[in-house]
DNA sequence: CCATTCGCTCAACGTACGTTGACTCAACGA
DNA sequence: TCGTTGAGTCAACGTACGTTGAGCGAATGG
């Protein structure tokens, strides 16, 4: 039952799926501007002019490696809100793929990334204000966004030893208390 | 009484002010790699061999340009800490100062401006774990500090328009619970 | 007044990049 | 079996970059 692939087809997608992370890592590691179609191209065993035949262009090389965006939330309450953000963690300190890496260093110093980055940011703003009630529910929303994302780049990028020496857990029991502070409109 | 400088040493003093404010502006708008020693001497209106000339190279200009980092404060309480951290965000989201600026975005790419930033940033979690008790406390002054970091480029670099919308002044008021609950080891 | 300093420019270098077009050769379909 | 397709390579292009060295002309100081 296996359809097999004819050797054609299953290498065409082999190489490409090569090129494809050999990309994610250099975009991850050094960013779009320092990563060049010939160390893609060496990294995946490969002539760049094949990177440039299957992708077009350097800019549409990224926004193939850049792609599957982690989808964002359901409508929760403020409390299982937290739960869930603390919950992803686990995916953005231990091993956040390479694809988010890469967008999320790239769309630092890289207009394009920082474009469909944004975009992505304000889907998950957009859900997160959806479980918390008051009138600054947005702007709630992007602080916690912000906070997660402050958290990640410190761990990720900066790669800061505080944060490296702690499993996500711990990190996630301090944390935690926080984001509910930015959720409930405080009895004042 | 006032000295007036020698036309030579001050028209010196002036070039060379011009080109780092040049390069400031350039290294925060677009980061280290895009921005160009033409662009720079450009902008300065200059010659992109003077720019060599008188720092060297394209690293040192930056290391130039990125220096003045914000001072660390003195060992305060908690509470204390806290009102601090948030009367700087007058200063990172009101105007960042280009220095800091062209450093944050350039840390992210970067290598060498990576290794200063942190640096720096070991610094303010070292103050800040001063003011706060427990044996976590290093831990908790790196996520206060991470928290800081992420509202000022989801502000800054990503221009969040929920950030943008309104004041420091809100902001803070949301983010000081938040930050509060980051200082105090729990009653559990 | 004249030799010297020094801010500054000009023209060029070597290099690395993204990108292209012609090519090779094994797999394919009829 | 044979012409065709398509994966993959090769060599080269134009361009932009960081960097250099020679030179110009005005300010300098004796």
């Amino acid at each position: 039952m296996s359809e097999r692939l004819p050797p054609r087809a299953e290498r065409r997608r082999r190489t490409e799926r090569h090129i494809l992370d050999a990309a994610r890592t250099l975009f991850a590691e050094v960013g779009f501007e320092r990563t060049t179609i010939r160390a893609v191209a060496r990294a995946a065993g490969v002539d760049p002019a094949l990177v440039m035949q299957y992708f077009g262009s350097k800019q549409e090389l990224f926004r193939h490696a850049a792609e599957a965006a982690p989808p964002p939330e359901e409508g929760l309450d403020a409390d299982e809100l937290v739960d869930h953000l603390l919950g992803t963690l686990d995916t953005k300190i231990g091993e956040l793929s390479p694809g988010s890496l890469a967008m999320l260093r790239s769309m630092l110093t890289h207009p394009e990334a920082g474009a469909a980055a944004r975009e992505a940011l304000a889907r998950q703003i957009d859900r997160l204000a959806t479980g918390i009630p008051g009138d600054d529910a947005r702007l709630r929303a992007a602080l916690m966004t912000v906070v997660m994302l402050g958290v990640t780049i410190g761990h990720q990028l900066l790669e800061l030893e505080e944060l490296r020496a702690v499993p996500p857990e711990e990190i996630a029991r301090l944390l935690r208390p926080s984001l509910l502070a930015l959720t409930g409109p405080e009895v004042s």
